[in-house]
DNA sequence: GTTACTCCCGTAGTCAGGTACGGAATCAAC
DNA sequence: GTTGATTCCGTACCTGACTACGGGAGTAAC
């Protein structure tokens, strides 16, 4: 075990996740990491495994998901469920390629509007805003 | 002049956008839209010119612009300005690009850690639930 | 002419994910 | 042994885009 449980202050685990000390107390509060017992009028210390546990939560907020949801995938926690975990992860990979296709029908129309924009031929109107007040494709949000 | 200003109660305006009562007030309230006078004892009546503001509106927060955004743009609607909203487009394409390509990262990370579920080998461990322990690729956000 | 729906208007609440504040206790340095 | 930074804890505030509520006034249908 090439663990070294040195115990750190709040502070010094919210620096080490790159976090601030509020934050931590936040996730706390919303039960995503727990609370280490505090020594009878002293100060509680946080090891290793916590700051694994806040990178965790960190990782899966990159990859898209809630709080809520890491909540979900911390309950997988012993890693003897990998087909509910694969699951949650399919769910995010499918909600995350639909962010994309829509987010690239976006790009497109944007790109024709600033097109336009840029070969108007004198016009009186401008072609962006024009077009926004007649719509522009609105579908599929 | 096409435009017949059948004039109509706000509720009327409302389901025409597509949207809540609510929701027009609230613009109104942000300057987005102006709010008709009153008729002594009487009630607002709005006009084409009103949808076609509300179909502006939900057209630029569908390209991804914010209600302040979209209050910069309506400033430019007398359609002189077209230089500052094709500026004011190409900034929101290039940050649609960036989100785009920020989520295509996470696409292929993610279908990385789904893969890795799919192909486990009787472990112990679930290889989505560890790797996200251990740090997956956290780079530019 | 009464019932039932809208409108009007101000204020307050919602969601997510934090961030800030304030006052008491504790710790670290000199 | 005092100063100055941290911790602790509860509660309140923030952003963005709405959404809900309450009570009085106006309108429409029968």
């Amino acid at each position: 075990m090439s663990k070294k449980p040195r115990s750190m202050t709040i502070g010094v685990l919210a620096k080490a996740a790159g976090m601030g000390v509020e934050t931590i107390r936040y996730y706390q509060r919303r039960g995503l990491v727990e609370e280490p017992e505090k020594p009878y009028g002293s100060i509680r210390h946080y090891d290793e495994e916590a700051l694994a546990r806040l990178h965790f939560i960190r990782t899966a907020q990159w990859l898209g998901f809630s709080l809520d949801e890491v909540g979900e995938l911390l309950k997988l926690q012993d890693g003897t469920h990998c087909d509910e975990a694969r699951v949650l992860g399919e769910q995010k990979l499918a909600k995350v390629r639909e962010k994309i296709s829509s987010l690239r029908r976006i790009e497109r129309t944007l790109e024709g509007l600033v097109q336009a924009c840029c070969t108007e031929q004198g016009d009186v109107k401008c072609p962006l805003i024009t077009s926004l007040y007649k719509g522009v494709e609105e579908n599929t949000s």
